[in-house]
DNA sequence: CAGATAAGTCAACATGACTGTCCTTAATTC
DNA sequence: GAATTAAGGACAGTCATGTTGACTTATCTG
């Protein structure tokens, strides 16, 4: 899944897209209405691609989080999903039971404590999820591309800086 | 409206938020995977200030994103604003009927057409839009202020390049 | 005038979240 | 070893927000 988007690549090499940049005065009110819209359509325009392929399946977004996030973490439990998600509990078991169902998550006791059920995609499942990922990838590529590296890097600090201080350390652990 | 936080202001001048920097090959996976997760983390932690404001009042997020983009363009015709959220108009009419019956929205018989229902908000919209604002802003404030002016930009071009092209005009026209 | 467009309305339905409660099993603590 | 705590499952009801489809009214445009 290492896949340069090359034409993405090539064009953030000749052309970084110009968007007008953040003047000096950049925490004026409409320059943070920029930031929510743009959070906003970017955000929505990203998981826009995968719904097509959800639909077909019968899942919805909230099928989508879980398999994504189980496929980070292969082995995560139930309560450290809950966590990442931010839902009850009651509203992952429906999700849950959905993917065991179609077989596309399973569960093993936890080693280290047994009462933990510890979350693994099987093999149809990590087929699903890397046709999602494919269709964020996409998305994502071609907007790191147009936009270029330098950019790439202010795109994740401005992000992580939304993240209060106190949730950092799960995102962070995420993606160690 | 236009307030500087200046605690986070002079943070920007002094000490940009460090994050590990995008490498060069930043389309690989890990890094288009960092970039969908800061997005869903940011994004989620950016609204979710705003979720108690409206939980008092009996509102959600389908209302706040209707008074936001009231507040944004006022006079905007109930078309435009299906348009911009994407949904159905018989999702958007039961939004527009509450605040309507809660007096924070007035519509207005177009002039040039008098098919359409120009949309603005009230004394009490708007100051309810207001304090929803104050909220998205304190956070996206202090995202600015951590990550620092270039960074800002950076993330302002990640996101439009998110948005397919044919949509970007829509999202420039609300910022112009 | 005929057809297209903007908007409103009514009905039925799906999804994904919530609360609350009760239960089982396993780990921890006294 | 007994009591408490923690992880998870199950069941029930509710709410917010989206969907389709069908129909109406007013207005604009060719």
């Amino acid at each position: 899944m290492t896949v340069l988007n090359s034409a993405a690549a090539t064009q953030a090499a000749v052309s970084p897209l110009k968007v007008t940049p953040a003047s000096p005065l950049f925490l004026r009110e409409d320059e943070i209405r920029r930031g929510i819209e743009l959070l906003y359509f970017g955000y929505t325009s990203m998981i826009r691609g995968a719904d097509a392929i959800l639909e077909a399946q019968g899942l919805g977004r909230a099928h989508h989080r879980s398999l994504y996030f189980i496929a980070r973490r292969p082995g995560l439990s139930v309560g450290e999903l809950i966590s990442l998600l931010g839902i009850t509990k009651q509203s992952l078991a429906r999700v849950l039971n959905d993917l065991g169902n179609r077989e596309l998550v399973e569960q093993r006791v936890g080693v280290v404590d047994r009462r933990q059920r510890l979350l693994t995609l099987t093999a149809s499942g990590a087929a699903l999820e890397a046709r999602l990922f494919t269709e964020l990838e996409r998305s994502m590529a071609r907007a790191y591309g147009e936009a270029g590296q330098q950019a790439v890097t202010g795109f994740w600090a401005v992000l992580m800086g939304l993240v209060p201080p106190a949730d950092r350390p799960q995102v962070e652990a995420l993606q160690g």
